[in-house]
DNA sequence: CTATGGTCAGTTTTT
DNA sequence: CTGACCATAG
């Protein structure tokens, strides 16, 4: 095995020799996580003679996983790799819930429902139970029910405090029902019908103290066998996994010796799925729900240069709630940061055009450079530039392949071939192509199901045939007889064994879905068929490897392949080409890493992101902002994963670290001005030089646009692993050294760490008027003059700040004297 | 029932 | 500025 322990420094190497017992590894930013993650199964493999179905490792996403398993499969050959169970928890969920479906309230062709069919469940709730949509926007109503599912809770879990919960809760259930009756689930019910088999008390067991043993029946052996299958198990990314996930690794582990042979890594300065339920303290809290965890600390960053491991050291640092660890590194100092001011998204994407292919002319590759920012919406003008410059690209995130209007309707076809529970796909196809069943006749379908109690394709086939009392006319009839017929073909071939692409192909056919585009005759129309081409390709492909890991394909295994990859999962379609720069998401970036990283909308509001909260946890908003104990806020638990947020998009640069913030963006058709992140005076001074945009509209403040002058090597946050050994842990973890501590004690550490700071040296410092209000806005003093739509340009007289909404007044030419609100504004110089 | 035009609203991060 | 949704006319 090519496996030794030279290639492993001290704390990885007792990770990976760490083999009975809970394990905690905190694995900082580029510290050899998946090395030592790898090496680790195969020391069980290997020295061990682990069978490898008895190990199961869970990652975050599936690219994760098959680069575990391709390292795996290089570390110890296809044959032990194979056989590993290596996965998300989602899809090793699926898996399991497949095979232990008959013990479960499920069926095994279950299909699984994606954000979308979701929120056409709920709507269908909602209009059953007579809910106002306006004061309960289905959208609230799922994410409130996720937020609940999550948690682990059911509907009769859930406090009804106040009306919004109490429709909650009536909606939850109604959700429910309609999942179960459609044999389907959505990503946290993978996860919840698991953690129940796997919680199940085995055959005469006794859950709670006081309760009977349970039955030696079927589900009690089921439940035992599947806390036994895994001997070993692994959870990657730990601090991005939820209570559900958390008491199933737990529930696994469960029955076996010396505490459980659980093995978590991850870096609670990564957490960055709080609002998707994660719970960092699943991670700070370990050593305390297994006491005889080994914990190791993998501190030693090998990816990036001194300096940014110093900057991404500044921006963590003022986190308050950290479990205390030392990143260092002994990579060289490397270049400066830059932070460069943009005037408009517009100069910022042309600024990261520029600097690109600057570097691209002195010998990199477009590769090695990545693009990163908040929001997918910011995607757009940078796409537009580098189109325009040609320089190649590709976007990670937006819009999935299988979310396309017309795979979406391809796989509604397949989904009811393989379950025709799914009421859901066939409300979506059963009128597309348009075949002149309306809205008036589906809801006479759906009438009917719910008065009889059945399935919307069986309450099809009844007012089909007749033999059941509807006011669907004769017309309507007759078109319901064409949909069926389409169905019957499809579900007949289907049972004689089709393979599942010829399927589709034939779905496409028969539904007339080929027809009515190819009569259509848009280059739209066009651009829909070759999807639906690729997608009967993608299913090709799916066959091939089934036969090759020598299982049988499936339409099911083929859906739940489809319905579990994420944009960034997707393959790029056939011929794009792979020297190009990425572009994506912060979120997902993560655990990502390249030579040169680009980070873009480093402005207050925007990163740090702050919006209207869309979540229906109404009754946490409104907490004291003085939290007893010491916990934080709602709104500081954001900011500080906001905080996370910067320290991973820091981290994926390996040696060149570039930071924009422009002065005005237009956001939603609107233009904001925005003032620059407060992020970026955490960064530590020596190691940034300032760059003002080369348009020639901008003017730079006071205090940007030169490069800081040079300096002695002052100290820094960054703490060499000489001084470790001297190094206590913060008292509290905003204190990043000695002189600073005096602020982090009291009320006062609870401030954003930007305004508690003291104007010092090492930090980079932003001018006054920037850090008090705006920057280029007519608000700062610098602004002379404003542009207005219909007045033209006029000169600044008053602004007017009442912390509300600016309002400014102007002399305008022609029409005097006018008072503004200031986002009709847009500054002149 | 369909197509069209219009209004309206809501805008983070994703398995 | 987009996309989803709705009312109206054909």
């Amino acid at each position: 095995m090519a496996l030794t322990a030279d290639d492993l420094n001290e704390p990885q190497l007792d990770a990976v020799a760490h083999v009975e017992g809970p394990l905690l590894v905190f694995a900082g930013a580029g510290s050899g996580k998946t090395r030592v993650i790898t090496y680790r199964i195969a020391n069980l493999l290997v020295t061990h003679r682990v069978p490898p179905y008895r190990i199961l490792a869970v990652t975050f996403t599936n690219k994760a996983a098959q680069e575990m398993r391709s390292r795996l499969d290089a570390l110890v050959g296809p044959t032990l790799a194979r056989d590993l169970w290596v996965g998300t928890f989602h899809a090793t969920c699926a898996k399991l819930l497949r095979r232990y479906a008959e013990v479960t309230d499920v069926s095994k062709n279950f299909v699984i429902y994606d954000d979308a069919d979701q929120r056409s469940v709920v709507n269908r709730v909602v209009k059953e139970l007579g809910l106002d949509d306006k004061r309960y926007p289905p959208r609230q109503l799922l994410s409130a029910i996720h937020s609940h599912k999550q948690e682990g809770r059911r509907p009769e879990d859930v406090d009804q405090d106040g009306y919004f919960d109490e429709a909650v809760v009536k909606v939850f259930e109604g959700y429910e029902k309609q999942l179960r009756a459609c044999n389907a689930c959505d990503f946290d019910d993978l996860l919840l019908h698991v953690l129940r088999l796997a919680e199940h008390p085995g055959p005469g067991e006794v859950a709670f103290p006081g309760d009977d043993p349970a039955p030696d029946d079927a589900r009690a052996r089921a439940g035992a066998a599947l806390r036994a299958q895994f001997r070993y198990v692994l959870v990657d990314e730990f601090q991005d996994t939820n209570a559900v996930q958390y008491r199933l690794v737990r529930a696994l582990v469960r029955d076996q010796q010396n505490g459980g042979n659980l093995a978590v890594v991850g870096d609670d300065d990564q957490s960055i799925y709080r609002w998707r339920g994660a719970d960092v303290r699943n991670i700070r809290h370990f050593s305390q729900d297994f006491p005889s965890a080994h914990v190791v600390r993998l501190e030693q960053n090998y990816r990036s240069t001194a300096r940014i491991v110093r900057a991404a050291l500044g921006v963590i640092s003022p986190s308050r709630q950290r479990v205390p660890k030392e990143l260092w590194t002994a990579n060289e100092d490397g270049e400066l940061i830059e932070i460069r001011s943009a005037a408009d998204e517009r100069d910022e994407a042309s600024q990261v055009v520029s600097l690109i292919k600057a570097r691209v002319r002195e010998g990199w590759a477009n590769r090695e450079q990545a693009v990163l920012y908040r929001t997918h919406a910011q995607s757009r003008v940078l796409e537009e530039t580098f189109r325009r410059e040609r320089v190649p690209y590709k976007i990670i995130g937006g819009l999935r392949f299988f979310e396309r209007a017309e795979v979406k309707d391809l796989l509604a076809y397949l989904r009811i071939v393989a379950n025709p529970k799914s009421d859901v796909d066939l409300v979506r196809v059963i009128n597309t192509p348009a075949r002149g069943i309306g809205n008036t006749t589906i809801d006479r379908i759906v009438s009917v199901a719910e008065r009889e109690r059945i399935t919307l394709l069986e309450s099809v086939r009844a007012i089909t045939r007749g033999n059941v009392e509807s006011d669907v006319p004769a017309a309507g009839r007759r078109r319901l007889a064409v949909f069926l017929e389409i169905v019957d073909d499809l579900v007949d071939h289907s049972v004689q064994n089709m393979p599942p692409s010829e399927l589709a192909s034939r779905a496409v056919e028969r539904s007339g879905y080929h027809k009515a585009l190819e009569d259509e005759g848009t280059d739209e129309a066009a651009t829909r068929l070759q999807n639906l081409a690729e997608l009967v390709g993608s299913i090709r492909d799916y066959e091939e490897t089934a036969r090759a890991a020598g299982s049988a394909p499936s339409i099911t295994g083929f859906l739940e392949q489809a319905a579990l990859v994420s944009a960034g999962d997707e393959k790029s379609t056939g011929a794009a080409p792979d020297d190009v720069v990425t572009m994506m998401t912060v979120h997902a970036a993560k655990g990502l890493e390249f030579r040169a990283v680009l980070i873009t909308g480093l402005e207050d509001e925007l990163f740090p992101f702050k919006g209207a909260r869309a979540t229906a946890n109404t009754l946490d908003d409104d907490r004291p902002s003085l939290q007893p104990g010491g916990a934080l806020t709602e709104d500081e638990e954001d900011l500080e994963e906001e905080r996370r947020l910067a320290y991973v998009a820091i981290t994926r640069a390996r040696e060149l670290l570039t930071l924009f913030h422009a002065s005005q963006r237009t956001v939603f058709g609107q233009t904001r001005w925005g003032r620059p992140s407060t992020f970026l005076r955490d960064l530590p001074k020596d190691d940034v030089q300032q760059v003002a945009s080369s348009r020639r509209d901008f003017v730079p403040r006071s205090g940007w646009g030169a490069a800081s002058p040079p300096s002695s090597r002052q100290r820094t946050p960054f703490t060499h692993p000489q001084a470790r050994t001297s190094s206590i842990p913060p008292p509290s973890p905003s204190a990043r050294s000695g002189e600073q501590s005096a602020f982090s004690f009291g009320p006062k550490a609870s401030a954003p760490p930007g305004a508690s700071r003291a104007p010092g040296e090492r930090f980079v410092e932003l001018d006054d008027d920037v850090s008090r209000h705006d920057d280029d806005s007519p608000s700062s003093s610098s602004a002379r003059f404003v542009r207005h739509k219909r007045f033209g340009r006029g000169r600044v007289l008053e602004v007017v700040d009442d912390g509300a909404d600016p309002k400014i007044v102007a002399e305008f030419p022609g029409w005097g004297r006018m008072t503004v609100l200031q986002r009709f504004l847009e500054i002149e110089r």
